[in-house]
DNA sequence: TCCCCGTTGATAT
DNA sequence: TCAACGGGGA
């Protein structure tokens, strides 16, 4: 309703107005906002749009920087209540005096959270023309190499990284992230616009704000963690306060000594410590709480706040849930907050000074952002049942008329498990499929074959007094480390089968393009990007050994792209000459194939279980050890690919390329 | 005089 | 996205 009365009264008033204003105001449906939204260059060139209405159409004229006149009147937009803002507005620049920089290498041997959709928003940057146009390229991946870069780098300093996923939205935040969809969005057409235009420069400057970190990215990045065994959890909604939380619990219980992030809201959450801004060599600035409540002589002194007077002092000065009243900035309130020591106080005084300014519901709204920062809905991986944060005191629940669904809603401890572990999509409630990315490879061959494929699918079955998930499809047992989710077996006719009314996802459901093309990661093997030039000596033997592994598996590849490079009438022949081969020995060695898919057989369930889950250590040495497994296992399964491509599985052939 | 708030240039990815 | 700057209202 906002942003269309600003619209209107633009229009309708023939003005001219700042056009960063108009960005901000105008409805995702104006035309004008479409064509004449500028670029970062216009914007440096062409500072104001002089708007003018004739009787159907917009005109839009130009006006240069410098012939603009400082007496220009200018209508101030404000859009107060679609907040742009990420964290809590200024407070780092305010708390600067308990800002210290540190080196990562400070947490050694202990275990720090990592707020995972920060490092997949930078991530993206590096390829968000990729990610938004679906391309690929393999510089599409760029965003999984960025964030395992840093995940090397603490376990490089003997640092256990525990990794936080966003979930859901929180519905007290829906207005800013319909606001930021919107603005991707349209930042998305005008990018595709210059694309067509052929300026690649612009789109990509324009993708750049496009970009948007589904779940379906981020589920990426987790297909790479639990392959390396790191620990992650997806929150059930903000990760913000599932990283408190954690931050909250001692060692021994699965917490955190740190949280590695780039938003503030980290603070008003009451995060213990909390580092800003690291860099790709581990420097970043540290902000510890108790140091905060214990300093003396340091302006601003927080000596009389507690947590909560804290959390008070951030909402005020406008955070994600609730933008501040029109001229109370961060230093207003702590002026506030300091003088009165009760939040109830402060927004007593608020009421009194700014009547006019203060939307009715503020107080409302001020509770409910605070219930937020102290008792929002978390995942405990303990019980693995969803918790809030502080229990709500009743006195809270009644002043809140007993609603308190603006947390989240709740859910049965199954889907919450679902959610955290990373199988269930926590905004579609799709289920991810969790294979390996080649095993997606060879289904997503099989789709295009059009070939009948068994999906695995999530399933919610409800009974009398539980509700739990199931998943159908292939390799179900082997993919299913929970053992409350139950695999239903192939007997169509079973109970539970029977009972699959509520089809989280339906079953013939296509993959998004977007999927399919994410299945693609062609390298979701550890990254090798450690930025540490000199090594010890052993680290450069075990790079040495496991080169040679790595190009025995070149080798492989190259006799696959050799095949692959063959004109067709050569590798017709070639294929006729096999069969022709293969049917003359398969009647005679009979016995001899059955032992091989006896062989088969085994070595396929070597390799299962040589699963992530077995991997009990994520140390370097380890790893490179892993790798070389792994690279043996890629090898084998670039054999059974150059097999689908032409050689029958139980063939002779197979057979002495195996000996 | 204080400080909110819009603008701008620099920076990283 | 962030820090710095300056206008302008209180």
């Amino acid at each position: 309703m906002w942003t269309d009365f600003c619209t209107v009264v633009a229009i309708a008033s023939n003005c001219i107005c700042s056009i960063q204003s108009l960005a901000l105001c105008l409805p995702h449906s104006c035309l004008c906002f479409h064509i004449r939204y500028p670029s970062r260059h216009f914007l440096r060139h062409y500072r104001y749009l002089e708007l003018s209405i004739s009787s159907t159409t917009f005109e839009v004229q130009k006006k240069r920087k410098e012939s603009q006149n400082p007496q220009t009147p200018k209508l101030h937009f404000e859009n107060r209540w679609c907040s742009n803002q990420m964290g809590i507005k200024d407070l780092l620049r305010f708390m600067k005096p308990y800002i210290v920089p540190i080196h990562i290498k400070k947490y050694a041997g202990k275990r720090v959270g990592i707020d995972a959709y920060s490092w997949l928003h930078k991530g993206a940057y590096s390829c968000s023309m990729e990610i938004c146009l679906n391309s690929d390229s393999d510089k599409k991946w760029r965003y999984l190499d960025y964030c395992m870069h840093r995940i090397n780098l603490l376990r490089h300093y003997k640092i256990v990284p525990v990794v936080v996923f966003d979930g859901g939205n929180v519905p007290c935040k829906s207005v800013t992230e319909q606001e930021r969809h919107r603005r991707r969005e349209a930042n998305r057409e005008l990018a595709m616009e210059k694309l067509k235009e052929g300026n690649v420069g612009a789109a990509s400057e324009l993708f750049q704000r496009a970009v948007n970190v589904t779940p379906t990215v981020a589920n990426q990045l987790i297909k790479l963690l639990r392959e390396q065994n790191i620990e992650f959890v997806v929150a059930p909604y903000e990760a913000d306060a599932q990283l408190a939380y954690l931050s909250s619990l001692g060692t021994q219980n699965g917490g955190i000594a740190a949280v590695i992030t780039e938003d503030s809201d980290l603070i008003a959450y009451g995060c213990k410590a909390t580092i800003f801004k690291m860099d790709r060599y581990g420097k970043g600035e540290e902000m510890m709480l108790d140091k905060i409540f214990e300093s003396e002589g340091c302006t601003p002194s927080f000596r009389n706040f507690d947590k909560e007077l804290l959390t008070g002092m951030c909402v005020l000065a406008g955070c994600d849930f609730l933008p501040s009243v029109p001229g109370i900035g961060i230093a207003k309130a702590y002026a506030l907050v300091s003088k009165y020591r009760n939040l109830e106080r402060v927004l007593s005084v608020l009421k009194l000074e700014k009547k006019k300014q203060m939307p009715e519901d503020y107080f409302k709204l001020f509770r409910q952002a605070m219930a937020v920062f102290q008792h929002a809905q978390i995942y405990d991986g303990e019980t693995r049942k969803l918790r809030h944060m502080k229990p709500l005191p009743l006195e809270l629940l009644q002043s809140l008329d007993e609603e308190i669904d603006f947390l989240g809603p709740d859910m049965p401890p199954s889907i919450a498990v679902s959610i955290a572990e990373g199988r269930l999509n926590p905004i579609t409630m799709e289920a991810f499929n969790y294979f390996s990315s080649e095993e997606c490879r060879q289904d997503l061959k099989q789709i295009e074959n059009n070939e009948r494929l068994p999906r695995t699918e999530a399933v919610e079955v409800s009974g009398k007094d539980s509700c739990f998930m199931v998943f159908v499809g292939k390799d179900r047992e082997r993919h299913i480390p929970d053992k409350r989710i139950k695999p239903v077996v192939g007997d169509k006719n079973s109970k539970e089968e029977l009972a699959l009314e509520k089809l989280i996802t339906p079953l013939n459901v296509q993959r998004t393009n977007e999927d399919k093309t994410n299945l693609d990661y062609k390298s979701i093997k550890i990254p090798d990007n450690n930025p540490f030039k000199r090594r010890k000596v052993d680290e450069w033997h075990s790079d040495l050994t496991q080169s040679v592994d790595e190009e025995v598996s070149v080798t492989s590849e190259d006799e696959c792209e050799e095949l692959s490079c063959e004109t067709p009438d050569k590798l017709l022949l070639k294929s006729s000459r096999k069969r022709k081969l293969n049917e003359a020995l398969s009647e005679q060695m009979d016995n001899v194939t059955e032992l091989i898919s006896g062989i088969t057989q085994e070595e396929d369930l070597v390799l299962l279980e040589q699963t992530p889950e077995s991997q009990k250590s994520v140390s370097s040495k380890t790893s490179s050890v892993i790798g070389r497994k792994r690279v043996v296992g890629k090898e084998n399964k670039r054999k059974s690919n150059c097999n689908n491509s032409g050689i029958p599985k139980n063939s002779i052939l197979n057979f002495f390329s195996r000996v």
